[in-house]
RNA sequence: GCCCUGGUGGUGGAACUGGUAGACACGCAGGACUUAAAAUCCUGUGACUUCACGGUCGUGCGGGUUCAAGUCCCGCCCGGGGUACCA
């Protein structure tokens, strides 16, 4: 073998280790760069083809940093919590630390066979106590604040009781859940009824201590609430938002349904706009951004009251659109919507009743399966125009949602596509107040006309019309300009096993964190990883899972996302047991420069750890507001599924070229079974039992599979697995096979066949160093032009190339670099020795093992990226396309220092041009020095 | 429905700011070396047309701007992803 890429690579291997290559100090004397990878978690199947995808380039990106004279800091670690461990521990009792350490170590072999330059001292665990304290600490940490909307951060709670105690909250503005007293008087029978959540000093200092706890509750960043929630009874737990997908649970496919329960929450949404603001200050793909914002979703509108005819009370109704008030010719609520038992008419009661209780019972996923279908009942009740005093019907139905807004609508039917359905179908009436549509048909959305039939606002444009409204609503006190989020406040409870345990116990029916001084609070042993008998979480079954002066500890444990959303933090200082990384550390390492992974998280980690990070940063701790200054999604590598074709209700296969003159069903066949698209027949017949003695209909001797793109997938029989790939070409080739196939973003199938023109170029790469005996042989001969021509070319290239992570055309630049250096015969160090530092970051086993030949000590990992040097890409003469008319006819080659008058000139001079010019003079001459010349004809 | 992406040879893709469309690979065809195979090397390879020189067409479709359009503008079609009564 003339390149022996297993013994050299596992050579590399293991000096890297030995020889720690990659730690990683904090040394304030270089500039830093911060490379991560979205951890991974470490499922049972191991790595396949896909996954190092964006680990690659994130490493040749270090290694390019790292030559560039930057001390880099690229950890790894993993995700470690996660349902398939556990669901596999309920099944066979099996440890789910067990099974994640065992898929660890054989995620860790896969990447180490790789060849990555991880700092792997640095190594976190999300499952790891070292690491869940710090998680943990953050918990309480969340717990001790509340957001003050007048600073716009966090504060601690401890500063809010002095601000009670002194003053009362009447001057307290806090990010809260709407409504937060009605909750609580409802539950507890010794506040007033009629309390409007107002205390002052002497009414704080009258409360009971449960009572200020229970008050304290709504202020804090961590608080428990009744809500509900998402709730998987297949999982036994509840669900997050990004966790759920069309009504089913994200993992496991399990329905969910809703369900009123007693949850931790985060308060994210206290930060909504700054998530927002953030974005604006942050490199993600457009299209990240743009799920973020629809996730966060503002909407800017009013809230207004309506009273209610006849009554003492009135209705408050969030919309977008004020303007269209006068159009409004019903009210819609949520079936929830509190004042619904109170404004319903006695003959609409039984009606009423009912339809709340069909509603009640139709579950999520029927209302997301019958979206166009519309009900509603009308309760009798009438509210008034706030302006004109005009009486509007109160109608309940469940395309109001009672958890956004204030649960209500005023219906603009001429103006709302929605109400419009609900006009129509309950024949209310219809009233246009913007012109410019037509709604005999349809209804007419756009913020864009004029205003009729609205009184004061007549004539205004939509723009104009809004904000007088508003203004209006402000002056006469029946509402005000208001602004909603969608974006809601994170459920932070698992009624789970295989997670953080919270660091809370119970004393009297209040919640308390455990002191930081017991931290990490382990996860106890337990008989089985099952709800109890009485549905209470699995860790209510522990033995003493109390604290040590008994009070019960929740039972609840935190979700995935927990242990994620601060783990960039960690690995600035990943093993310091005092704190959860140290100021030296952080001031050093700040941000994320560059952080890879898949769009996945877009909706989930990437906005809980945003959120983490900004709650950080205003206790102090994390130094940058946004953690991730530069984001990019790897695409994702989709499977190529063989094809065979099976005559129906036989054995007999026929190849793809004759498949249609025979009836065929489509059969998927294991792409390890396929070269180049012919089928291993005799692999075939031995691959199951009831394949064994089939026959096949072949062309010219072959049987020519189908194929498919489709998603990597077991059930597929198309999965690649990198582990063959190595063994075969090595690793080197692997990686820049990964980074050949295409754009790294770009989603892109797998072709194995493509890696041998790979391979074919490592060796040929290889061989520019060795003889026709592969023996090792460059000369000392200075170089020559051409020579320094094609290594600056390569190097101005693959800088540009990496810097905006265009890899797959570094690799063509390679190529195209090795193919000429080769036709030239070159074979001079003072070229190739260059050459071998280029290619260090891609192909970093075959660039230290010619590094190591070309005589130099130590690793090329610590060498410099090479200087370009654009003297030697200075040509003198410039082969010009001569266009007619735009069309490309001929070639010139002019020297490079012509005037536009010297090259106009001879390219009319050219005899070429003779045929085309036809012997007329042409209209115009267009020339751009070493670009074109384009001569325009009448 | 709305938002974001993408659409270039038989295949993966290149062409970054409008300036020689198809770089670099794969595959295929032919050839060299070999007893043979593997490996390696050489030649050709968008379509149509021509003995050839050459010509015509060509970047999802239809228009437009420009000396010049894969690239910019307008209107569609198709694939992938997100989201879905969010008022």
């Amino acid at each position: 073998m003339d390149y022996n890429f297993p013994e050299i690579e596992k050579k590399w291997q293991k000096y890297w280790v030995d020889h720690k290559t990659f730690k990683t100090t904090n040394d304030p004397s270089r500039p830093k760069y911060y490379v991560l990878d979205m951890f991974p978690y470490p499922s049972g199947a191991g790595l396949h083809v896909g996954h190092p995808l964006g680990y690659i380039a994130s490493d040749i990106y270090s290694r390019y940093k790292r030559l560039k004279g930057f001390n880099v800091l690229h950890p790894m670690g993993y995700d470690a919590y996660g349902l398939p461990a556990e669901q596999y521990a309920i099944q066979t009792g099996t440890h789910p630390a067990v099974t994640t350490e065992k898929n660890v170590a054989r995620y860790r072999e896969q990447m180490d066979q790789i060849g990555f330059c991880y700092d792997w001292d640095r190594e976190v665990k999300t499952c790891d106590p070292d690491y869940y304290k710090w998680t943990q600490w953050t918990f309480i940490q969340l717990f001790h604040h509340w957001y003050n909307n007048k600073t716009k951060k966090a504060e601690p709670v401890a500063e809010l009781v002095r601000v009670f105690e002194m003053e009362g909250n009447s001057r307290v503005e806090a990010s809260m859940t709407q409504n937060w007293f009605k909750e609580l008087v409802k539950k507890d029978p010794s506040f007033d009824p009629e309390w409007d959540g107002i205390f002052t000093a002497a009414e704080w200092a009258a409360y009971t201590e449960k009572q200020q706890h229970d008050i304290l509750m709504n202020y804090r960043l961590a608080y428990l609430s009744d809500a509900m929630v998402n709730w998987c009874p297949e999982l036994g737990t509840v669900l997050a938002n990004d966790e759920i997908a069309n009504g089913f649970s994200v993992r496991g496919g399990h329905p969910v349904e809703r369900k009123l329960m007693r949850q931790w929450f985060l308060r994210i949404t206290a930060y909504a706009q700054r998530l927002l603001d953030g974005l604006e200050t942050v490199e993600f793909s457009d299209s990240l951004i743009e799920m973020q914002r629809n996730w966060i979703s503002r909407s800017e509108g009013a809230e207004i009251h309506f009273p209610i005819q006849g009554k003492e009370i009135s209705l408050s109704i969030f919309t977008t659109r004020p303007d269209t008030i006068f159009g409004s010719t019903f009210m819609v609520l949520a079936p929830e919507h509190e004042l619904i038992p109170v404004i319903t008419a006695p003959d609409r009661r039984e009606a009423v009743d009912q339809y709340l209780l069909m509603a009640k019972n139709r579950s999520e996923r029927e209302r997301m399966a019958e979206v166009k279908k519309v009900t509603g009942e009308f309760t009798g009740a009438y509210c008034l125009n706030p302006f004109n005093g005009k009486p509007i019907p109160v109608w309940v139905a469940d395309y109001v949602l009672a958890g956004y807004g204030t649960g209500a609508i005023m219906a603009v039917p001429a103006h709302d596509s929605r109400d419009y359905d609900f006009a129509k179908h309950f024949s209310l009436p219809i009233t246009e107040v913007v012109a410019g549509g037509d709604i005999s048909v349809s209804s007419y959305d756009a913020k864009d006309g004029v205003m009729i039939n609205s009184e004061f606002i007549n004539g205004l444009q939509v723009k104009e019309a809004i904000s007088t409204v508003i203004r209006r609503v402000n002056e006469m006190k029946i509402g005000k300009g208001t602004i909603n989020f969608r974006l809601r406040d994170a459920i932070f409870s698992r009624q789970r096993y295989w997670g953080e345990p919270f660091p809370v116990y119970f004393k009297d029916g209040i919640a308390h964190t455990l002191d930081v001084s017991e931290l990490p609070l382990r996860l106890p042993e337990v008989d089985a990883y099952l709800p109890t008998e009485t549905g209470e979480p699995p860790l209510a079954r522990a033995k003493n899972w109390t604290t040590k002066e008994g009070y019960p500890l929740e039972t609840s444990t935190m979700p995935g996302f927990a242990g994620s959303s601060g783990y960039y933090l960690r690995y600035m200082d990943p093993r310091n047991d005092s704190e959860y990384f140290s100021k030296d550390a952080v001031n050093y390492w700040q941000d994320v420069d560059l952080y890879i992974g898949g769009d996945e998280h877009a909706t989930g980690h990437l906005i809980y750890s945003r959120f983490w990070n900004k709650f950080l940063f205003d206790t102090g701790m994390s130094v940058k507001e946004e953690p991730f200054k530069r984001l990019i999604n790897q695409g994702k590598i989709q499977g190529r599924s063989s094809l065979a074709y099976r005559i129906k209700g036989t054995n007999k296969f026929v190849s793809l070229g004759l498949k249609d003159q025979h009836d065929t069903t489509e059969m998927h066949v294991d792409v390890s079974m396929v070269d180049n698209d012919i089928l291993d027949t005799a692999a075939f017949c031995s691959w199951r039992p009831d394949l064994a003695g089939s026959e096949f209909i072949l062309e010219d001797g072959k049987y020519h599979c189908g194929y498919a793109v489709e998603k990597m997938s077991k059930s597929l029989y198309n999965v690649v697995n990198p582990d063959y790939l190595i063994e075969k070409y090595g690793a080197d080739t692997f990686r820049l096979y990964e980074m050949f196939l295409g754009p790294l973003e770009q989603s892109k199938p797998w072709d194995t066949n493509g890696i041998e023109g790979v391979f074919r170029f490592i060796r040929k790469f290889w061989r520019l160093f060795h003889d026709d005996q592969n023996v090792f042989s460059v000369s000392d001969d200075a170089p020559d032009a051409a020579e320094l021509r094609v290594l600056h070319k390569t190097i101005k290239k693959i800088q540009e190339d990496i810097e905006r992570l265009s890899f797959n055309t570094a690799v063509s630049t390679f190529m195209i670099c090795v193919n000429e250096l080769t036709d030239l015969k070159c074979r001079k160090r003072a070229i190739l020795s260059d050459l071998v530092v280029l290619i260090a970051s891609y192909a970093p086993h075959i660039a230290e093992e010619l590094w190591f030949l070309l005589g130099n000590s130590g690793s090329v990992s610590m060498s410099t990226f090479p200087e370009f040097k654009p003297e030697y890409l200075i040509e003198n003469t410039f082969e010009y396309p001569v266009s007619f008319n735009g069309k490309t006819r001929f070639k010139l080659v002019l020297p490079t220092n012509l005037t536009v008058q010297e090259i106009e000139k001879a390219a009319m001079d050219a005899k070429e041009s003779e045929k085309w010019l036809e012997g007329k003079p042409p209209k115009k001459v267009i020339i751009v020095p070493k670009k074109i010349i384009n001569i325009v004809l009448g």
